[in-house]
This record gives C-alpha cells, structure tokens and sequence, in this order.
RNA sequence: GGGCGAUUGGCUCAGUGGUAGAGCGCCUCGUUCACACCGAGGAGGUCACUGGUUCGAACCCAGUAUCGCCCA
C-alpha cells in the first residue's frame, strides 16, 4: 500500500464528482459558510499559509459530514501595492499616469525578479497599460496558489473563486463606500496624515509599524527671558516649523515658562511654553518642540491645543521651495532659502551646521535609538503632511451621530473568538484607535474612488460637491468615465469635472469579502442563503486590519456581525523559535514539502496545532502524520482482507453480529471516542479531536487488530475454538469500527481515508454523515471498555516476556501463570481465549492479585 | 512601559485540584503470515523559580525570571 499519486488522484475525482460543489437550494440554517482571507498571490506561498488552511479545511470537512451545506470559496487579493512592485521589478516599468494607453506596448523585460531593475531604467507607462501588466501576472500567480490548494487537497468549491479586484468585487467596494458616504460614514477631510515619501501615498494607522531607527539627539537652546531654554530633538530640520515648545504639567522644572514666550534659534521665531500631560518629563531634556509635524505627538499637541499649522516639510520628503511667511528675521530668511527643496536629510545636515555655528547647540549629538513609524512595506520613515483625503469612520474620532466605538467593542463581545482570548487584540485596538480609517491611496492597481468633482468657472476644483455616479454604472473608474450631465470633453476644463484620482486602500475591499464571495446586491439569493457568516479564519497580526475592518463594515451595512466564529491560527516557528520569514531564509516551499512527505502527513502535522499557538516547523510530526496515512491504508486493508470473496461490502456493518464481549468492549471505547471527538470539534479544538482519534486508532492496530486476528480469521489456535458466530461478530465489529475510524479521519486525512472508502463503499467518505455514538453504543450493549485495554495490557505481558527472552513473538508460550490486578480479574476473564490467541499462549493461567499492572510470574516458551 | 501567550523527559507537545502522559529520538530484541514508511519491550522528568491557598498543586492565587507576539 502507498500514499504515491493519491492527491493527484482525488482531487480530479473530486473535481469530477463535484464532491465540495455548494448546493445553492440550501437554506441558512442548513449553511456553514467560511469567509477565507483571499491569500495576496503577488506575496510568496509559504508554509503558514499550508498550516491555516489546513485548520479552516479540517472544519469544512467536519461541518459537510455534520450535515451543513458549506460554503467554501476561495479569493485572490491582488490589488495594491505588492503587485505593483513586482509588476516593477517583472516587466521593468513603472506607471505615469500622465502617459496616454498603448495598445501594442510590449514590456521591456519578463522575468526579472528582485530589486535587478532599477527604477531609473524602468519604463514609464500609461496607467491602463501598468493596470494590464498587473492582472496578466497575477493571473500566472493564481495558478500556482490554486495548484497548491487542490493539492493539500482544501475542499473548496472552485467555481465561486474571485479576485478582490475583478469587476464585481470593484462595484461591491465602489458601491459600498456610496453607501458610506451617503449615511455620513465616509467624509473627505484636510487633516494631517501620515506620508510615505518613496511611495508617494497616504498611510492608515493600521498599516503602521514602529521600528528602532538610529538618530541623535540635539541638545538646542531656545532663547527665553531668563536665559536659555534647551530642548534634545531628533529632527533639528524642523526647527524652522516649530509652533510651541511643550513640557508635563506637573514638571517642576518648567513651571516658571509655562505662559511665557521663548525664540528659536537661527530661525528667531517666538513660540509659547506650554504644558500638556503627554509630554514626558523623563525623555529627554523633558521640554520638547511641537512642529507640525514631527510625529503623532506632535499631531495631537497641534489638535489639543489650538496651535497654528507651519508645515515646512513637502510629500517628496524636501523643504518646501518658499521660505514661509511666519520667518521674519533676515539670518532666518537667509538660512532656509539654503535649505530650501533640500532633503530633510541634508537639510539635517546645514541645520546643524548651523546651531554649531551660532552657539546655540550644547556639545555635540548624541546617537540614540529612536522608534519611528514607517509603512509596513516601506523602508524610509514616514513623514506627516497635511492633505485631503477619503476617511470611513471606525469609531477612531468622536461622531455626534453614534457612538461607533462603543458600538464597535460591542461586535467584539458578540463575536466567538478561538482561542478565546484573542478577543482582547480586537479590544486593545479598537480601545486605542486615535483617527478615523483612512482609506485614499495615491497608488494605481486597485479599486477607484468613485467620485468626480465640479470644476468651477474659474478652474478651481470643488471638493466640497464630489458627485457621485448611479449605482447601476458601477463599477466605474473616474479617470476614462464621465459622470452623469458631463461629456468628455469638458474633462479638466472650467465648468467641467475632475475624477477622484485616488484608490481605495486595500483593506477598504478586502474588508468586503463577505459581501463579495456571498454575492451582495447581485444575488441576492445567494446571499440570503450565506451571511452572516458562520467561520472567519485568519492570522492574529491581521486582527487589526482584516478582521476589524471586515466587522466595522458589515455593521454599518447590514448592522450585524459579518460572521459569528473567528477561528486564530498561530505562527509558524522555526527550530530556534523564531518566526519563520523569507528575509531569514529560512522558508521552505509549501509545494516541494507537499510532494516530500505527501498531502496527509503535512496536514497532520497543520491539524496537530491548536488555534491561537504557535507551532514548530516539524518535519518529524509530518513524518508520524506519513506513518498514520499508511497505516489507515495497512490497517484497512487487513481489517478487510476476512471473508474471502474481495472482502466486506456496506452489508458487513451488521451491528447485531457483534456478540463477543472483547468486540463489544471496543466499540464502547470507540462510541467515547466519536463523542468526545464531536465535542471537541464542536467547540474548535480539531487538535483534541484528533489526538483522541488517533491514540484509539493505535491501540485498534495494536491491540485489537492482534486480539482478533485469528477469530476473524476463522482460524482457532491449537486447543481452542471459534465459532462462527465469534468469527462473524469480529468480522462485523471491525468494519464497524474501521467504518467509523475513516470518518473521524477524513478531515484531517481526506486522501487516506477517501481511498479506502472506495475499497468498499458508496460515494465519499466526505459527503458521508459523521459518526453517531449512538448505533455504536447499541452495539456495544454493557460491554466495558476497559475490557479491551486490560486485555491489551494482559497481551503486552507475554509479549514481554518473549521480548525479554530474546525470542520471536510467534513463539509458543507453552505454560504460564498470568497475574493482573483483582479489579481486571473480571474485565479480562471473559476475553481470555482472545488473550491466549494472540499470545499463542494456549497453556495460559489466569489469576487474580495485588499488582501494579499485569505480569507473567511462570513460564515455559516452546519453539517457533 | 502596557497587554496577551508560553515555560512539563534530548526534541515536539498533551494534561487545569487526587499516585507524572504521548509521539519522535535513544537502548535491547524480533520480524517479511496487513504494514521495514514494520512490530515488541525498556530506560529517561524534584512539571522555570519563590511564596501562598488546600488534607492534597504541573494545575488555583501572588510575585520573579526567561522566551514569543501585539501595542505604546
């Protein structure tokens, strides 16, 4: 027997059969449907990927034996940034959006990879033609990613697939963000924002990261009445933006300037002190400078206490050209038109130079480690401009209209997390947002915004009258589409229109996923029958994003939860127990390990994880996963090799021939077991459920497999009997119990268990109900379960024995005294020709004793 | 600095109040009669540390240390 081909194999009979198709006519209530996180197939496939997958599929399996239609689609996230930069690096080209469409374009390079082209040989291209580079790669890209899903072997209904950025999902997300608007959820504002310099667009607080940046501090004297003031800063190239210079209230050491005024060196411009409680007295010289804007802090100062907005810093990271009009001083003027379009770097630099010159930098800077924020994906710090841009309300700032936030840590409550405590990431998040979800991107591979403005006699652009297009046009794209009472022509001229030129984040439509796989507003039918939703399974870092956004737009659309179960896969850890990621190289390729130690075995080891830990990368586990697969196949086998004929069919499982008790003592055990299993599922701990099933497989093969080998076979041992009721009750027994093991394994090992189902059986094994304990238990009768284990551990004795005397097992034992414990004395009693059957023990005493475990205290071995 | 999780035999992990468990690895044997991608037997742990609660603690409580993740 081999596990060699089966994926390949199944997976086309599964195709075929339309074995996972969703049967549409199915209610709700007969629904579990799974919103899977569609996987950004621009990113690399690896093996956390496998690992999740593997959790949500095992659930799918379980909920269609159960009994529910589940609704299981698959989608591809391929918009945003990451394709970009490999449609870049790919094709070598970048997008200018100012170049016009060429139909015949042919890109310079196919194949590049990493960073080999540099973006001054990359060649400018229209939009529409980067647009279409995007989507021919992600297409070869989805091929991979669904190559590798057929093959783990996830039971998912492919003729429902999509792609966040197909026409349905950009009218789903343009028509959703209408509605937003429409209600007051969504609002254009003019606000500072975080800016990233290299890729030139805005940046939401969830797609932050704080990371250690090397800086100095300065040491810097403002100029007060009573002497010097001196501030430690960072960024001395924001001194000419300086607007206050802020200490803690309580701070002794500054009470006496709180209300004066004190002058920034070389710049001359005079600021107040003030005080405010997120200052810290403790960093630094505990006095700092409040510039717009220099980070959050900063941001909130300029909020909290009315300061004035002296933005010196441009969106391409330069001073801006214009010396500003609050710098008065002629040496002031002087010295920043030297700075002027400068990089704050090099401005940094002249700053410095500067303050050394002047007197007014104390000793020289200090190198220190500072956090900054940068874009995720993004390698320079963030700078924070003032712009305007589309927000979508998340309870993140005040609403006079609701209380979103409350509203919102409410769904969190409502919500089933698994684990359990992930709840508080969801609820640490949601109690710290600061701002509104900011959702323009100034990037070119994703949803529009689907808005045009007037443009007023005079050529002004009036954002304040975005004009919306029918939701019947969607989806449209603003920049080639006209909007309603316009013609084409009066695109960007007076008394005409301008399209929003910006795109959505992408979470703004992959927090629409519900929607888009459940078929909202253009099957109505299907969503009905689908949403909410019953499984979101994902990452614990993306609770933050996906998961959050996901629930902030469905409870504004539909004010309902978009699905009732959030299940938290961990990650994955390498051998030192560090995260395993590409840049460490450390990462394995997911298809490469599949076809290593096969489909089953890689799944054992995902299922093995409980939801919310970690796990290790344990090529080991997968080993033990191979062993079982090839054992259910051994084990089946042999199970159904009795009876001659090509072995049992369907009318083997004859509950009523099962009259041994060593028979009826095992599948009690194994009604514990389908119970338990169930119960474990029921509450998402597939882990438990397969231990359970797994430790009651082995002692099966172990024990019972040995214990009724010859009754089975209808081969009595010399000096005992068996009995064709015996023969046919073991007969019945194992194909109950191999019946029932094949179910309870098919979530985890759908290619092992499949393949032996068709050995004998009707249809699949995963459209087969899940087991009942309760046909088991009828059969079982009041048979003790205990009975087969104390039968196991009498057998384990004279194996013992003959281990120990270095002989054969199929050596004859042929006299023996074996003790077991008094309280098994009853248990084993009844099954003991069983015992001496597979121990070829036919001169066998039986007794009784105050001992730990069973043992044989005299005996005589024959020859084998 | 705050939050969450983890710490059990060489390794990977179960075990949430009642005499320490599994698999792998290791040691000793056996075997091709379902399975060598095999079988049997065996050795191996003061359950991170310190206090406390309890008749009794790996488990509950408090604190400490180390590791991981998230947020400042």
């Amino acid at each position: 027997m081999s596990l060699e081909g089966l994926e390949a194999r199944w997976d086309a009979a599964w195709t075929e059969q339309r074995t996972y198709a969703f049967d549409r006519t199915r209610t709700r209530d007969e629904v579990y449907s799974i919103d899977t996180p569609p996987p950004t197939v621009s990113g690399s496939l690896h093996v956390g990927h496998v690992f999740s997958y593997t959790h949500t599929d095992v659930v799918a399996r379980y909920q269609r034996m159960r009994g529910r239609e589940v609704f299981y689609p698959m989608g591809w996230d391929d918009n945003g940034l990451p394709t970009e930069r490999r449609v870049q690096n790919y094709y070598g080209v970048r997008c200018d959006p100012s170049l016009p469409y060429d139909p015949d374009f042919t890109p310079p390079h196919e194949g590049g990879e990493g960073k080999s082209i540099k973006s001054a040989d990359q060649v400018p291209i229209s939009r529409r033609n980067f647009v279409e580079l995007c989507e021919r790669l992600t297409v070869e890209d989805e091929r991979q990613f669904e190559a590798l899903w057929r093959r783990l072997g996830l039971s998912v209904d492919w003729s429902h697939h999509y792609q966040t950025i197909d026409a349905r999902s950009r009218a789903v997300a343009q028509k959703a963000f209408l509605r937003n608007l429409a209600r007051g959820e969504a609002y254009q504002a003019e606000a500072p924002g975080l800016w990233d310099v290299t890729f030139q667009t805005a940046v939401a607080q969830a797609e932050l990261e704080a990371r250690d940046y090397p800086g100095h501090f300065h040491r810097v004297a403002f100029g007060g009445a009573d002497g010097p003031v001196h501030i430690e800063t960072t960024r001395p190239e924001l001194i000419p933006a300086v607007v206050a210079l802020v200490a803690h209230p309580d701070d002794e050491r500054y009470q006496h300037l709180f209300g004066t005024t004190v002058t920034s060196p070389l710049f001359g411009v005079e600021v107040p002190v003030l005080a405010h409680p997120a200052a810290e007295p403790d960093k630094g010289a505990g006095i700092a400078m409040c510039c717009t804007f220099g980070d959050l802090t900063d941001v909130q100062w300029w909020r909290e206490l009315q300061l004035p907005t002296r933005s010196v810093v441009q969106r391409d990271g330069r001073l801006s050209r214009e010396t500003p009009e609050w710098i008065t001083t002629e040496a002031g003027r002087a010295l920043f038109g030297e700075l002027a379009g400068k990089t704050t770097f090099s401005a940094r630099t002249a700053v410095v130079d500067a303050l050394r010159a002047s007197g007014d930098l104390d000793g020289e800077p200090v190198p220190t480690q500072r956090k900054a924020n940068f874009f995720e994906k993004g390698d320079k710090p963030l700078e924070i401009v003032t712009s305007r841009q589309w927000y979508i309300r998340n309870g993140g700032r005040e609403w006079e209209q609701r209380d979103l936030r409350a509203e919102l840590l409410g769904r969190g409550e409502e919500l089933a997390f698994h684990p359990d405590f992930m709840r508080v990431r969801y609820e640490n998040w949601v109690g710290g947002l600061n701002g509104d979800w900011l959702i323009s991107r100034q990037r070119f591979f994703g949803v529009a915004i689907p808005l045009w403005y007037p443009v007023t006699a005079d050529g002004e652009v009036d954002h304040d009258h975005p004009i919306a297009p029918d939701e019947a046009t969607l989806p449209i794209d603003p920049s080639s589409d006209v909007p309603p009472g316009y013609t084409a022509d009066q695109r960007g001229v007076p008394g005409g229109f301008v399209g929003d030129a910006d795109i959505m984040d992408t979470w703004a439509t992959s927090s629409l996923t519900p929607q888009i796989a459940g078929g909202w507003e253009w099957d109505d039918d299907l969503f009905a029958r689908v949403f909410p939703m019953d499984l979101r399974p994902q990452g614990q870092d993306i609770i933050r994003t996906w998961l959050f956004s996901t629930v902030v737009r469905s409870h504004l659309e539909h004010g309902s939860l978009p699905w009732r179960h959030a299940a938290i896969s961990g990650w994955i850890l390498d051998p030192d127990r560090k995260k395993m990621s590409k840049s460490k190289g450390n990462v394995v390729t997911p298809m490469g390990l599949l076809e290593e130690h096969g489909s089953d075995a890689v799944r054992y080891w995902a299922a093995s994880a409980r939801l919310g830990t970690d796990a290790a990368f344990e090529v080991g586990q997968m080993k033990i996963g191979r062993r079982l697969a090839i054992k259910v196949l051994n084990a089946s086998k042999f199970a159904l090799s009795f009876g001659g004929d090509g072995g049992p069919t369907a009318q083997a499982l004859d509950a009523a021939a099962v009259t041994e008790v060593l028979d009826r003592a095992m599948l009690a055990g194994l009604a514990d077991v389908v119970e338990r299993a169930t119960e474990a599922l029921e509450a998402y701990d597939h882990t438990r459920a397969l231990e359970l099933t797994e430790t009651f497989f082995w002692t099966f093969c172990d024990d019972y497999l040995e214990l009724v080998k010859d009754r089975a076979y209808g081969a009595a041992a010399e000096g005992l009997t068996v009995s064709p009721e015996a023969t046919a009750s073991a007969r019945a027994a194992l194909a109950l119990a191999l019946d029932t093991l094949l179910r309870l394994l098919a979530p985890v090992l759908p290619f092992a268990t499949e393949e032996v189902w068709s050995w004998w059986r009707e249809g699949s094994v995963h459209r087969a109900p899940w087991p009942d304990a309760a046909p088991l238990r009828a059969a079982a009768g009041d048979a003790d379960p205990a009975a087969l284990d104390a039968a196991g551990r009498a057998l384990a004795a004279l194996r013992k024995v003959k281990s120990e005397a270095k002989v054969s097992m199929r050596t004859p034992i042929l006299r023996a005294e074996l003790v077991v414990p008094s309280v098994h004395l009853a248990l084993v009693e009844p099954v003991a020709d069983d015992v001496r059957a597979a121990g070829r023990a036919q001169g066998l005493t039986l007794v009784g004793d105050d001992v730990e475990a069973a043992l044989v205290r005299s005996h005589e071995l024959g020859e084998a």
